[in-house]
DNA sequence: AGTCGAATGTAGACAGTGTCAACATAAATC
DNA sequence: GATTTATGTTGACACTGTCTACATTCGACT
């Protein structure tokens, strides 16, 4: 495929010291570089200055790296999404926050984004990775049911199932990041950048919900 | 990795005949049993019982198979959106039967579904791609323009752009899919299925549209 | 302090893979 | 019928994941 680096390992101590996180850190550098196609064990062991056999110690086989790799991914994601949420005062304020956090981790943290909505890419039965998934999403439907609450005590004309709140703007919001993550939209909305975008169909969104 | 089958193609004509299509039909097979992640030129080719060089005369390389892999998927794609519009009477119809032919499409056609929307996946720069998907989405644009016109006849209290209105709901309707099919929503809508989740999310998304 | 098991890292082997070059065969074209 | 083109075969090479055997270090217990 490509020409080969030195395969044996930089003269150091035996036992590397952090080699867990370091191999971490090789995927998310890999993946920046080449994309999640580039990641391999051994190109991670090489970065991290160890040998081919050593990642194996730590994850397992490759479907194990890239599974912390995700809970990685996903424990950042959720730290995220709950600072965003409690910088925000009303929970349509919220919404909105945590909507543009998400659209703005899929962005500058593509690498994670890639790998975490991917299930051929991770073991989705392990349980660190699902603990941390569902922290991140339900600072989702968190919101979403405080703000079914709070439409429920207004005049609803329509039903304000907290689910379907939340659902619903889960499923906006990720359907933008993946479409832009993708290119797929960059054929019809060219010039504009995801947060404008963003704007605008958060803008025509909020009367529903109000 | 796994026990290889017989290398050598069996024995038959020297020309298979229609092996670029036989190639296409094992790349949906080893998806289908195997995931993205088992795709190989060499298994496809011993599937369509041709050696494993003959995939390149066709493909020139993996990402080539599976760029045409991904047309095909974006021109039955967009035949069935075409079909589902072309059933329905009104734009607002239209949506929803193209919106839930989507999902349907998703679900039955996985196979196609998880190459099409991932650019690492195929060659985003492929003509014949890039045509086949503006194919596809122009059906969503059209219905877009359609009810954009429809709602700004009617007391438009929302600005009725039809670009976004095609973008709400292609984000909408894509991101119900992915989220799906990765398996993200089973963690918190376990029993239901797709379709009822989504029958929901559009009723009550109707309302903003009228 | 010393011992011993567990954790961590190395080295080699093996089958599978993508891709390339050289060659073989059939089809198409003139 | 000859030659050009399309299609298919074979072998080679570097790369990969994973397994096994072995080496080194750490840590806990006595």
């Amino acid at each position: 495929m490509s020409k080969s680096k030195a395969e044996s390992p930089e003269s150091g101590p035996y036992h590397h010291g952090n080699l867990r996180e370091a191999l971490l850190d090789a995927v998310g550098e890999i993946i920046s570089e080449k994309g999640v196609g580039g990641v391999s064990l051994r190109e991670a062991a090489r970065r991290a200055g160890v040998s081919h056999g050593a990642p194996a110690h730590h994850f397992g086989d490759k479907l194990g790296l890239l599974t912390a790799y995700s809970t990685r991914g996903f424990e950042q994601f959720g730290e995220r999404m709950r600072d965003a949420a409690a910088a925000a005062e009303t929970p349509t304020d919220k919404i909105v926050a945590v909507g543009f956090e998400y659209l703005r981790f899929a962005t500058e943290e593509r690498a994670y984004f890639e790998v975490m909505f991917r299930s051929d890419m991770h073991n989705s039965d392990d349980t660190d990775l699902i603990d941390c998934s569902i922290g991140a999403f339900s600072v989702l439907t968190t919101i979403a049911e405080e703000l079914a609450a709070e439409w429920s005590q207004a005049e609803a004309t329509i039903d304000v199932d907290p689910e379907l709140v939340a659902l619903r703007s889960w499923s906006m919001v990720h359907g933008l990041a993946t479409l832009w993550i993708d290119g797929a939209m960059t054929r019809f909305w060219d010039g504009n950048d995801i947060f404008e975008l963003a704007l605008k169909v958060f803008e025509t969104e909020m009367p529903t919900l109000n």
